[in-house]
RNA sequence: GCGGAGUUAGUCCAGCCUCGCAGGACGUCAGCUUCCCAAGCUGAAGGUCGCGGGUUCAAAUCCCGCACUCCGCACCA
C-alpha cells in the first residue's frame, strides 16, 4: 500500500491529522496523533525501551525542550545549524550561497563563514541568478532553530533542534549520581523542533517531531573491547557502502572493516534486532554509510538506518560517532569537568549516538503492514499484536437474548488490563473489518452458545479463523498472545 | 522560496467554463431484519464550498490577495 492509502487510513481512523486544521493560519509541518496513533506510539516506545534501554541497562531522562543560548553556542548549532541563503531580486528564487559559489566559481566557503564573505565573492565573481540572470540581494543566515524569548526581558533561548543536548549537559551529574561506568548509555524520548523551509508529507518531515535518542558514552581506546558484543555476533545486518549492498553478520562486518569497530557494530546489531520486531520489512531496509559530504558537522563516522517506502528511501535513524565533539564543546564553554575515571585513568568520553525519528518509524510501520485483502474485500493492518492500538474487540453476535449484557460483563472484566473495544451495533462482518483496519489482532464474540457453556469465539485478524475458548481462559490466552517478544 | 496542479460533509469526488435551492458515493448514527465475516430496508446527523476582499439583484461558480496541500526544483545540520 502506498502513501495515499496510509494517509487515508490515518485521517479516517484517528492515527494522525493536521494540527489546528480548523484555522486558516495553521502552519504546515505540525501534526497531531489521534487516539489510535497515540496507542501505537506508546507501544512502539515500550518496545524501544525493552529492546534497547533495558536490555543495555541505559539510563532514561526527560529534559527541557527550551534550552538556553549557551547550550547551542557550545554545540555549534548557532554557527553551523544555519544556511547562508541568497535571494534573486528579480525572480525571488532562493539558493544556498555556499553551494552556488562552489558551483559557479569553484570557491569553497565554509557555510559558517561570516555573512559578508558570501556577498564579497558574489560581487567579485559577478555571480547572477542561474534561472533569470537577475542580481542577488544580500546574503543572510537562515537558522533552523526556533528562538524564544524568556521572561519580560525576552532573554534569548531556543527550542532544542535535537533532544541529545539535554543528555550532554546532564552527563556530569548523571555519571556522578547514578554510579556511572563506561560504556554508559543515556536515553531520552522527547520533542525536537526545526524550522524547516518546506515541510512535506505529513509525518515524514515535521517542524515539531519526536525523537528517541540514545547517547552511548565510551572510552575511545576501548572500541574493540566489548564483552557484550557476543550477544549480536551472529545478528545479520544489511549494509550499503559506496553503492554496494551487503548482508553480513556483525562479526563479518567488523572483520571485513565495513564497520570500524565492535562498539559501533554492537549498537547497529541491537538496532537491527529492534526494527525486526516492529514488523518493518527488513528486506526493504539498510544501513547506509554516509560519505564525508553527507555527514553532520559533528559526526566522525555516520550510518543512517533507512527503510524503503513508496515515497522512496526514508532515513529513520542516524547513527553518528560524534567522538569528543559534544562533551569537549560543553566542557570548554561551561568550565564544568566532563572527564571521568575509567580503569583509574581520566578520559573525556566519546559519544556514539542512535538518533531515531519516531514519527517516521511509525509511518513506515503503517505502510509496511497495511495490505489489501482482495479475496475477502477488506483492508488489513497486520501489526504485531504487541503494537496494536486495540488488542481485542469484544463483540456481541446480536444484541438480544441477553447477549449484550453478557458481552458487557466480559468487557468490564478485561478493559483495564487490555486495550479492548466494545461494540454491539451493526453487522458482525462490518465490525470485524473495522477492527482489521486499525490492526486489532483478536476479536472475541459472544453468541448463544456462550450463555449455555461459558465459551466465546476468538477470531484471528490475519487468517479470519475462529476458535472457541472458555471465558475463564480468556485472560491467559490474551496475555500470552499480546506479550512483547 | 520558485513553477505547475489543487482545496466542496469523516473519506473520495461531481457541480465552476455559461453566477440562480449545497449534491453523490462510501463511511457514521438510530430502528427493522439476518445471526459469524462490509447483504437488505427505513430514517437521521454531518457544510462559514480553504480564508479575506471585490464585481453582481444574486458568487462554490467571475476578479484580486493570502493560507494550506500535492508534484517537480531548491532545501533537509
Amino acid at each position: 500500500m502506498n502513501y495515499d492509502n496510509v494517509m487515508k487510513l490515518a485521517l479516517e481512523r484517528g492515527f494522525y491529522f493536521p494540527s489546528c486544521e480548523i484555522y486558516p493560519d495553521a502552519q504546515a509541518g505540525f501534526w497531531e496523533y489521534g487516539p489510535v496513533g497515540v496507542s501505537l506510539k506508546n507501544k512502539f516506545l515500550e518496545l524501544w525501551r525493552r529492546e534497547l534501554v533495558r536490555r543495555d541497562r541505559m539510563l532514561e531522562i526527560d529534559g527541557s525542550q527550551i534550552m538556553c543560548k549557551s547550550v547551542f553556542e557550545a554545540s555549534g548549532h548557532l554557527a553551523s545549524f544555519a544556511d547562508p541563503i541568497i535571494k534573486c531580486k528579480n525572480c525571488k528564487s532562493t539558493f544556498r550561497a555556499d553551494k552556488l559559489i562552489v558551483e559557479l566559481a569553484s570557491i569553497e566557503v565554509p557555510e559558517s563563514a561570516p555573512i559578508e564573505e558570501f556577498d564579497k565573492i558574489i560581487i567579485e565573481k559577478k555571480i547572477r541568478c542561474t534561472k533569470c540572470s537577475g542580481e542577488f540581494d544580500k546574503a543572510h543566515k537562515f537558522n533552523m532553530m526556533f528562538k524564544v524569548g524568556i521572561g519580560p526581558e525576552e532573554e534569548p533561548a531556543y527550542l532544542r533542534p535535537e533532544t541529545c543536548q539535554s543528555i550532554f549537559v546532564d552527563f556530569p551529574r548523571l555519571f556522578k549520581t547514578m554510579r556511572g561506568k563506561l560504556p554508559l548509555g543515556i536515553a531520552q524520548i522527547g520533542k525536537s523542533f526545526r524550522n524547516e523551509i518546506s515541510p512535506r508529507q505529513s509525518l515524514l518531515r515535521l517542524r515539531e517531531f519526536y525523537q528517541a535518542e540514545i547517547e552511548v558514552f565510551c572510552n575511545p581506546k576501548k572500541l574493540n573491547e566489548l564483552e557484550k558484543f557476543s550477544e549480536v555476533k551472529d545478528t545479520v545486518i544489511r549494509i550499503q557502502v559506496n553503492d554496494s549492498q551487503k548482508t553480513l553478520t556483525c562479526t563479518e562486518a567488523v572483520e571485513s572493516g565495513v564497520i570500524p569497530n565492535k562498539f559501533v557494530a554492537y549498537y547497529l546489531g541491537l538496532l537491527s534486532e529492534f526494527y525486526e520486531k516492529t514488523g518493518i520489512d527488513m528486506k526493504k531496509s539498510r544501513f547506509r554509510k554516509l560519505s564525508d559530504k553527507e555527514k553532520a558537522f559533528y559526526a566522525e563516522i555516520a550510518f543512517d538506518f533507512e527503510v524503503e517506502t513508496t515515497t522512496g528511501w526514508l532515513e529513520l535513524v542516524a547513527c553518528n560517532y560524534r567522538s569528543g565533539y559534544d562533551l569537549g564543546g560543553h566542557s570548554n564553554k561551561s568550565k564544568e569537568k566532563f572527564e571521568v575515571l575509567d580503569d583509574n585513568e581520566k578520559v573525556l568520553p566519546h559519544v556514539f549516538e542512535i538518533s531515531m525519528g519516531i514519527d517516521r518509524s511509525l509511518y513506515s510501520i503503517l505502510e509496511h503492514n497495511l495490505r489489501e485483502d482482495k479475496e475477502n474485500d477488506r483492508i488489513v493492518l497486520s501489526l504485531k499484536p504487541y503494537l496494536a492500538p486495540i488488542h481485542v474487540g469484544i463483540l456481541s453476535l446480536v444484541k438480544k437474548d441477553g447477549l449484550e449484557e453478557k458481552t458487557d460483563e466480559i468487557y468490564m472484566k478485561i478493559k483495564t488490563k487490555y486495550d479492548a473495544f466494545l461494540d454491539h451495533s451493526g453487522a458482525i462482518g462490518r465490525r470485524y473489518r473495522r477492527l482489521d483496519e486499525i490492526g486489532t489482532p483478536f476479536a472475541i464474540t459472544v453468541d448463544h452458545q456462550t450463555l449455555q457453556d461459558e465459551t466465546v469465539t476468538i477470531r484471528m485478524r490475519d487468517q479470519m479463523s475462529q476458535n472457541r475458548i472458555k471465558i475463564s481462559e480468556l485472560d491467559s490466552v490474551l496475555s500470552k498472545e499480546i506479550a512483547y517478544p
